[in-house]
DNA sequence: ATCTGTCTCTTC
DNA sequence: AAGAGACAGATG
């Protein structure tokens, strides 16, 4: 009797595949990756189960081309939770599986470590002088390093040996390279430095977490820490404890925040070794690190949202850093959340959470207030920084300067004069946000979305932000032929030049995307912004996070009237968080940093209670918005997206879906609602018509239930084959 | 008649 | 997703 094995394979089906395994291969463990024929081609995928009874005619069943594991690639728990992820999010699992592993094992290469490049002195090496080398300065001290034993060709990097001065040591025949196998000395809790003394508020959420970090249990800990106030040193004292236990630590970082100074401060702290996954590795590198990390070899894993799928042999903490940060969840393919399975990951594998904020977001706040996670706070900011001053310009029929009012320019200049820098955020970069004919009001729009071209005056170009087509701008209206052509809406381009104009003796920086696109430019504006090569500092969202500058005392926020009535109803809590997050940026001890925005609802009460009574009032009175209006977090939701070439293919796709999850819906009363198909709030884009299907419910269990049940059937759908669906659960963003 | 880009179907 | 086959217009 043959054996039937049963496999997920990386393709957009939610279906599972059934393979004959000839008598002679060995049977693939549950977790284990095998090589089969897949129409006309070959693929690796992933066994599910390997003792089924097919589910088609033997006769139609294919072999197994090769078994390429001997054991399963995911540690139990891990495994667990990716199978729970895939239902959860409703993601076929092949799919999944294939995003939570390094590319090297989607390949089907083997999780094997590769030697290692080591650099040691040769015979005649070891009897020269390390003084011989006296005129070659980066050669000697490549040198003396080795003189103290032989280097791998990561640490050399690590240290930032010159690449040419090893080769000219090779050449000068006093190092030579061997290649050799790993070896991963056990490493041990110990640190490298002194631990920085804690304030009162620091200790107290230290020792509040060292209660239990160690209890091999699900604790959640919330730590809502405002700028400055080294939520990083309560991380690394907890960590000490956890890595003293013998136990290994995941941090994740937003996408930003994975820079060489975060790591540096976990590599100058332990002497635990530190993977870090970020995206500039090689696939080689990206599997030896995921390998170190599952063996146990690492002591901190440090990455990006991905990173929460790195199997760990004995993970003991985990730490999330700005946990309101909307790059933890993925926003296309697989749209899953790493701060959600972050949490259930921590409830498999037994270990600690914490989950750090200056402005946690509103999901964690209901957790920390139904005592799901323990709340810490850390209100004061370390080294006695003042606290940032808060005031609002009312923009209603004020005179603008290029976006800026009077009282706004006033208060700049006093800034200035006193020596200091001033920060200007404006969320829209180019020069103009559309450009728009005088004589008959034709606005540039974009042939293939549903917005406007952005005006780009530095390359003569119209841009569409959405699609990224390029044209040059027109001299003439392509309506009318009139020349009479303005634009509208400010951006950071047209701000710079307004701002140079006005303030000839103090020099402007902008940075945002498209200033910053040569690899290094932001590093290089960031460093002579803290020489004071600049006065005025002019930036997009890219400002908002991460930096400090010490010598801004005067932040503005120029435009936030968009927010105030979105359509999402997530852009209040965004708002406030920009808002907190870009007053974070200003000041130190010696100088008091003010805060000044501007908009034409200053009365509105989100800006008042913000102002007034700061973030934790505001998230008070936006939780209780949301549960009167039985939103997220007191409400589940899920939402199709359909997309098409031809607008009713999109709509009439959804409207099947939405039939479709009616007649499954039982009971008298329904407990999910569906709303829509509703055009999408960017109804075309690069060409294709979007629609969405958006699904509420006071429970997920419900939701999830009507998905479970009509997801199958939605997918052969007759109205598929001309427009595309896709499901999001807990949507982020309603775009 | 043959080439070539686009649409549709199938994958154990 | 991605390869194969079907189909349709255009090509000297």
């Amino acid at each position: 009797m043959p054996t039937f094995i049963r496999i997920a394979l990386p393709v957009p089906l939610r279906r599972k595949y059934d393979y004959v395994l000839a008598p002679e291969q060995p049977l693939p463990p549950v977790g284990s990756r095998v090589r089969v024929p897949f129409g006309s081609r070959e693929m690796v995928g992933f066994v599910t189960a390997n003792d089924v009874t097919p589910e088609i005619e033997v006769s139609q069943l294919r072999e197994v081309i090769t078994v390429s594991d001997p054991a399963p690639l995911w540690p139990e728990p891990l495994w667990k939770l990716l199978l729970w992820a895939a239902s959860y999010y409703h993601h076929p699992l092949g799919e999944v599986l294939v995003h939570a592993a390094p590319i090297a094992i989607k390949q089907g290469e083997p999780p094997n470590y590769t030697l290692v490049r080591r650099y040691q002195l040769t015979s005649e090496g070891e009897a020269a002088e390390v003084e011989s080398l006296q005129r070659a300065k980066k050669q000697q001290q490549l040198f003396a390093a080795l003189k103290r034993g032989p280097m791998s060709a990561a640490t050399i990097r690590q240290h930032e040996f010159s690449t040419a001065a090893l080769k000219a040591l090779q050449d000068k025949g006093l190092v030579e390279a061997h290649d050799c196998e790993p070896d991963f000395t056990p490493w041990r809790g110990e640190l490298c430095e002194q631990p920085h003394a804690l304030n009162q508020e620091q200790a107290v959420a230290v020792g509040a977490i060292l209660g239990s970090v160690n209890d091999a249990k699900a604790n959640v800990w919330l730590l809502e820490g405002v700028t400055g106030s080294g939520k990083t040193e309560v991380y690394l004292q907890v960590m000490a404890e956890v890595l003293a236990a013998g136990k290994q630590v995941l941090v994740l970082v937003p996408e930003i925040g994975l820079t060489p100074q975060t790591v540096a401060r976990f590599r100058n702290r332990f002497q635990a070794p530190v993977v870090v996954l970020h995206s500039g590795l090689s696939d080689q590198e990206r599997l030896q690190g995921w390998l170190q990390a599952r063996d146990g070899h690492a002591g901190i894993v440090l990455g990006t949202r991905s990173a929460i799928f790195t199997p760990m042999q004995n993970l003991g903490l985990l730490i999330l850093d700005e946990e309101h940060d909307s790059s933890f969840k993925q926003q296309e393919g697989f749209r899953y959340n790493a701060r959600d399975l972050a949490i259930k990951r921590a409830h498999l594998e037994g270990f600690g959470v914490i989950l750090g904020s200056a402005t946690p977001s509103l999901e964690s706040l209901a957790n920390a207030r139904s005592k799901r996670y323990a709340h810490l706070i850390l209100g004061k900011r370390a080294g006695a920084a003042l606290p940032v001053k808060s005031g609002v310009i009312d923009l209603k029929s004020q005179r603008l300067h290029n976006g800026l009012s009077d009282q706004l320019l006033t208060v700049m200049q006093k800034h200035l004069d006193a020596g200091n820098q001033v920060l200007l955020f404006l969320n829209r970069r180019g020069f103009a946000s559309a450009l728009l004919c005088h004589e008959c009001g034709w606005i540039s729009d974009c042939h293939r979305c549903q917005a406007n071209m952005t005006v780009h005056q530095q390359t003569h170009t119209l841009q569409c932000h959405h699609c990224g087509a390029q044209r040059r701008i027109p001299r003439q209206c392509q309506s009318c032929g009139s020349t009479q052509l303005i634009t509208r809406g400010l951006g950071t381009e047209q701000l710079e030049q307004a701002i140079q104009e006005r303030f000839p003796n103090y020099p402007a920086i902008r940075i945002d995307r498209d200033s910053t696109r040569r690899k290094g430019q932001l590093e290089d504006y960031l460093e002579a912004v803290a020489r004071g090569d600049y006065r005025i500092l002019i930036g997009t969202q890219m400002l908002a996070k991460g930096h400090h500058f010490p010598d801004v005392t005067l932040v503005s926020l120029l435009d936030v009237d968009g927010a105030l009535f979105s359509a999402d109803f997530r852009a209040a809590e965004r708002l406030a968080q920009l808002y907190v997050q870009v007053s974070g940026r200003a000041g130190r001890a010696s100088k008091k940093g003010s805060v000044l925005l501007q908009t034409h609802h200053p009365e509105h009460p989100l800006i008042q209670e913000l102002i007034q009574n700061g973030y934790k009032d505001f998230a008070q009175s936006a939780l209780l918005e949301r549960e009167q209006a039985m939103l997220p977090p007191y409400a589940a939701m899920a939402l199709f997206r359909a997309e098409a070439i031809d607008k009713p293919a999109a709509e009439a796709l959804l409207q099947v879906i939405s039939d479709k999850l009616h007649a499954n819906m039982h009971g008298e009363i329904p407990e999910v609602t569906v709303i829509g198909p509703m055009p999408a709030p960017l109804a075309r884009r690069a060409g294709r018509f979007r629609y969405q299907l958006l699904l509420h419910a006071a429970a997920r269990a419900p939701l999830h239930g009507l998905l479970q049940q009509c997801l199958p059937e939605l997918e052969n759908l007759a109205e598929a084959r001309k427009a595309r669906w896709t499901l999001d659960i807990d949507p982020q963003e309603f775009i």
